[in-house]
Formats: C-alpha cells, structure tokens, sequence
DNA sequence: AGGATGATTCTCT
DNA sequence: GAGAATCATCCTT
C-alpha cells in the first residue's frame, strides 16, 4: 500500500482536510501499528486569525511554514499533543487539525495508552488520538509518508463528508472548515449544522 | 520576569 | 452545557 503522494497536500487547505477523511492514519510509534480512518479534520488556511500561523513564525509553529505532507505535532493546554498535517508550498504556514480516527488497528494498545476501553473514548478528539497513537513531539517534522506516521488514501474517499464550524476557537467562527465523516460515532463531537460539501 | 491565553479533556449536571 | 485542571508558549514590561 501506496502512503499519500506530496502533491495531496499541496492543494487549498480546506480541500486537503476534505480529502483527507476517509484516509487510513497509521502510527508504528513502538513497533506497533495503531490507527484508522480518519473521520473529523479542521482547515487552518489562509488569512485565517484563528490559525496558529496568522501572526507570523515562531518557534512552535514553524513546522507549519514548512514543506507539505509532514507532521505538525503541537502541545494544547501544557497536556495534550495535536497532529497536523502541513499543507501549501514552503513558507505558508497552513495545515489540517486531525481531530478524531476511527479506532480499528492495535485497539488494545490504544486501550492501554488511553486508560479507556470504550471504543468511542479512544481516537474521539485531538489530544485523545495522539495519546492512542503515541504521537508526541517528538514526530514534529516527521513526513507523513514516513515508517512512524503514514496516510494512506481510501477508496471512498469524498462520499459522505460534511462541513461544519470549527470547534474550540474564538476568531472566525463563520468558516465552515471543519470536515467530518456523516453519522461518524467516532467524532469528538456531532456537528449541530451539517452543510453538504461538493465532491469533485 | 510576569501575565494572559489557549486548535483540550474530563467530570458533573 | 458548564467549569476546573494545567502549563508551554508568546507578548508585553
């Protein structure tokens, strides 16, 4: 199985993080493979006050100005770590919030790092999939066609995604860049105003 | 050096 | 749905 080719995220943000649901996320943190599909993602784009990247490089954030396709791996509330994937060519910070997968591979690894055996409390949010995956910031940077972390495309790719608010921000509250899996029980939280997107 | 601020999670109601 | 926990990061003195 082919990993995501470069140029997939090399597209408009908000594009990138429709396409993306649907796609198998798998981490080998540990010699163990744990993972999904991913079923919830959130553009940070351009012109956007709500991205980490809005006002400018710094250090936390430059992974974000980097090339497209590799990990941008964050710290959220001094506890949880975050998985991006950096989108656009190199020196615009974009990416895509990977917010929830569908809990399917090394369940029981998962189960042990998260402390939780409910299905749905393991991959439900950004923070809970990284703890479940083993992700930390030590894969910021890291391609995400690399052995550690790799996205793979999926055939269904683009049927039943909707759009929604993003979640968790105070700035640009109107851009419908959250994307998620229609009637996932594995979201971090149903959408309360689906919009239908196009597929193309 | 100090203060404000979260791309969150969990628990309780 | 609301509130607390908790601390690295960033910006302002």
């Amino acid at each position: 199985m082919t990993p995501l080719p470069v140029a997939a995220f090399e597209r408009e943000t908000p594009e990138v993080a429709r396409y993306l649901i649907g796609c198998l996320l798998i981490s080998r943190v540990g010699g163990i493979a744990t993972g999904g599909p991913i079923v919830e993602t959130e553009a940070y784009g351009k012109d956007d006050p709500a991205s980490h990247a809005y006002r400018g490089l710094t250090r936390r954030n430059a992974t974000m100005f980097g090339p497209p396709g590799h990990a941008y791996v964050y710290r959220s509330y001094g506890v949880h770590w975050c998985l991006n994937a950096v989108t656009g060519p190199i020196g615009t910070g974009e990416a895509v919030l990977i917010r929830a997968i569908e809990p399917v591979f090394g369940i029981e690894t998962m189960i042990a790092r998260r402390g939780r055996d409910r299905l749905r409390d393991l991959c439900s949010g950004p923070g809970k999939l990284c703890s479940a995956l083993g992700i930390d910031g030590g894969l910021d940077g890291v391609p995400l066609s690399s052995d550690l972390l790799t996205i793979y495309p999926h055939a269904d790719n683009g049927s039943g995604v909707v759009s929604s608010v993003r979640i968790g921000i105070s700035a640009a509250r109107d851009r419908l860049w959250r994307f998620t899996a229609r009637g996932s029980p594995y979201v971090s939280r149903t959408p309360s105003r689906e919009v239908p997107v196009s597929v193309r």
